[in-house]
DNA sequence: TAGGATTTGTGACATTTATTACATTAAAGA
DNA sequence: TCTTTAATGTAATAAATGTCACAAATCCTA
């Protein structure tokens, strides 16, 4: 259970009667780093609401590649989970856990009474939508335009904001992030290394720059 | 004034209350083809719904490059001048009137009051969000994973969907939807004239593939 | 119908990114 | 400490795309 406290510190919007209902409708659950919360393709079950720790959403290929969109912190939504209200739908994106987090899961059907039922929850899933299509369109303003030097960089720069200076990913890690080879990222970081951008270490490397 | 019929016709999901107001407050105004409707970094001042004809939405980047990312057609709205409630909100998008085109204009103050007071608009605002944030997640997954032989294809496709199996757009015109240059679209195209996709003439050419 | 403008075709070459191959280094266990 | 494994460095080469240069085809208009 959640306390309302957290709730109300999380959601500060939301009306008082959703603060119960979440309370007695929404299970919280946990999940260790590096688990998957949700698969292309797969039946959307629960809407997810984050109360700790973070989570990367990713676009998945054919294939099975994965490409990195954005983060999802503490009191943000997953917005594909939240108006599924009907028909059985699949998630069209892949998330993951980057830390060891909690999550509320709320049942469907409750999506669509609470979107007639509060006012607060309708906002609420407004600006997650708005909020997530402007992550989209930055994400397609750097895929559309920059090369992967400037990508690379930007990646870095979202990490940073997420947990700090130390980023702690292999060039593996990044490079499927970026849907780009291992050789090519550690040439490009090495050469922000030799530009005094970065100080790099093993499964690691600081951003120094400014 | 746009006519009642019409209204019900285009968004028939509505409340009555709903069609009363905009045929009250929503100014009917026309563009020609070609026109720019909104462009990056301008302030919005009202909410867009589309009568008549299709527009083309764009992603900008810094030195004007733009690169396309879906339609609108009647019946749909631009999700950007949808949520812009409190504040001088500035576009993030690019919009073009593909052909020549009807649509209302909606005052930004009563974005707020009709979410506030119709649970059909609420709906509407979340169905076009939604929507707009899939088209971007098929655009993302496009470059992020396809070599241009496939994006053009994919490209193609959709104009077809929109105005039928003859496209036409010169090469320089695809090219700077696609951010890439003339040439590798005319090599690309020439190929497919070549692999029995499409028949090329001067500034069109038909699908013709299946 | 001649001349100019626009569109398309195409080769040569530059740049960016991907792939292959292997060496080196650091960390993790045994 | 020695061994094993994972991570990183780096060169050589290939492939995809971008750029430049110019020819050819088509259309428009005087």
């Amino acid at each position: 259970m959640v306390s309302k406290e957290l709730l109300m510190k999380l959601f500060p919007d939301w009306e008082k009667g959703l603060y119960e209902e979440v309370m007695s409708h929404a299970e919280l659950r946990t999940a260790d780093a590096g688990s998957i919360l949700l698969k292309k393709g797969q039946n959307i079950k629960s809407a997810m609401l984050v109360v700790e720790g973070t989570i990367k959403l990713y676009q998945e290929d054919e294939e099975g590649s994965e490409f990195f969109m954005y983060h999802l912190t503490p009191g943000e939504a997953c917005a594909v989970t939240l108006v599924c209200n009907y028909h059985l739908e699949q998630s069209q994106v892949l998330a993951k856990a980057v830390t060891d987090i909690s999550y509320l899961a709320i049942p469907l059907e409750f999506m669509d009474k609470w979107l007639q039922k509060y006012k607060s929850w309708h906002y609420f899933v407004i600006r997650t939508y708005r909020s997530r299509y402007e992550e989209l369109l930055s994400t397609i303003n750097e895929i559309a335009f920059k090369n992967m030097d400037e990508r690379l960089e930007f990646y870095i720069k979202k990490q940073v904001e997420q947990s700090g200076k130390t980023v702690k990913l292999t060039h593996q890690e990044i490079a499927n992030d970026l849907n780009t080879s291992r050789e090519v990222i550690s040439r490009l970081l090495k050469k922000m290394e030799n530009n005094g951008w970065i100080a790099l270490s093993r499964n690691a490397f600081d951003w120094i720059k400014k």
